[in-house]
DNA sequence: AAGCGGGCCAACCGCACGAAG
DNA sequence: GCTTCGTGCGGTTGGCCCGCT
């Protein structure tokens, strides 16, 4: 389609608005409205196109405009209006009175972008990093979050502990896609072992959850004893309507406990405390940004984007608590096979970390 | 103090889409 | 059904500001 810009005249005024003609604008829509952008410039006085006019009045002179900084309310809103949205600013901005799409699409793009990037989470999908190849980059991710030390910022907490438990999830699943040629029955879904989400579109919510979950096993919530499969849900209520039941769980999948311990607790510093209650976000539980779990499967329920905004929006802090049920059933941890060599295993990833 | 580079943000540009004729 | 108009939207740009060297 398209049609030629409005503003074809080359004598209209482009540029910075001075102060007279925002008191110009500003004093004909009081008084006249805005019925017509492109018979107002002329009306008003204003060498300027209509669309011109438009902007400004509402992304700077609209009354109803908030100035100044985002408050991490409004910040954590962006963060999860745009996982499910993406780059609808404007739809976002609805949900943020008196912030205009243009001020939201650029603090995204100037501040939100690059604290995801800087935890390892794609701005784009919200992904965090699947490749088993990035395997070899965990480590350093893992530094790096760690460097972040004791951040004010209740969201930049947040996101690092996204970055470091995500980045232990990769390590955790890396080292069960390592071992699926070797030890595990072909076909044998590895995150279905561990009772996680399948890969695929990883968004923030998501992350949360999943923090929530690996939080568990870190805190040593959930509870994998000796010999022993787990057979319900820890304290914390973990779901995963995927998960396979415990009956089909293969032996040979048992990892054993004090490697699943290393692998997770190594440099863990229970930072989950450091979620500022007053943010909404708190451990383990991220109560107000948690999806409605009840009744959703992470990352793999296809709902349309504005229905799953509204579907969150709806139920952020609300949510049902989760029923218990078979998820986390599949994982077992208890001893290994006798005849089995975690070293091997170890040597591998070391191997596969060195290349 | 001057030059440089990067960050930030207001404003612009071009396309899309619905309404009206 | 088509063309034109008006507006909305998202991506991009350009200039200002600030910190660093």
């Amino acid at each position: 389609m398209g049609r030629s810009p409005c503003c074809d005249e080359s004598h209209v005024k482009k540029g910075p608005w001075t102060p007279e003609e925002d008191k110009k604008l500003v004093d004909y829509i009081q008084l006249h409205g805005h019925r017509s952008w492109r018979e107002l410039p002329k009306n008003a006085g204003l060498n300027r196109c209509g669309k011109s006019c438009r902007l400004r009045w509402t992304n700077y002179l609209r009354p109803d405009i908030k100035r100044g900084n985002f408050s991490e309310e409004e910040e954590r809103l962006i963060l999860q209006l745009h996982s499910a949205l993406g780059n609808k600013w404007s739809k976002i901005s609805t949900h943020l009175p008196g912030r205009t799409d243009n001020e939201i699409k650029n603090y995204w793009n100037t501040h939100l972008r690059k604290k995801l990037l800087r935890v390892g989470i794609d701005p784009v999908t919200h992904q965090r990093a699947t490749d088993l190849d990035l395997l070899s980059s965990l480590p350093s991710l893992l530094a790096a979050t760690a460097k972040l030390g004791n951040l004010a910022n209740p969201v930049d907490n947040a996101l690092r502990l996204h970055a470091d438990v995500v980045a232990r999830y990769q390590m955790l699943k890396g080292l069960i896609t390592l071992m699926i040629p070797s030890v595990l029955p072909p076909n044998t879904d590895a995150m279905n072992l561990l009772g996680l989400a399948s890969p695929g579109r990883y968004q923030v919510n998501d992350l949360l959850r999943q923090n929530h979950q690996l939080e568990g096993l870190v805190n040593g919530s959930l509870a994998f004893g000796q010999d022993q499969m787990l057979p319900a849900p820890g304290p914390l209520g973990l779901v995963n309507p995927n998960t396979p039941s415990s009956s089909q769980a293969s032996p040979e999948s048992r990892i054993p406990q004090e490697m699943m311990m290393m692998m997770m607790k190594s440099n863990y510093d229970g930072s989950s405390t450091l979620i500022d209650s007053n943010s909404g976000i708190t451990t383990p539980g991220f109560s107000c940004l948690d999806m409605p779990t009840a009744h959703s499967t992470p990352s793999s329920v296809s709902i349309s984007p504005e229905n799953e905004a509204a579907d969150f929006m709806q139920g952020a802090c609300g949510t049902n608590a989760s029923t218990p049920s078979q998820g986390w059933q599949g994982l077992n941890l208890a001893e290994p096979d006798d005849d089995f060599s975690w070293k091997d295993i170890l040597d591998q990833i070391c191997w596969a970390d060195e290349s």
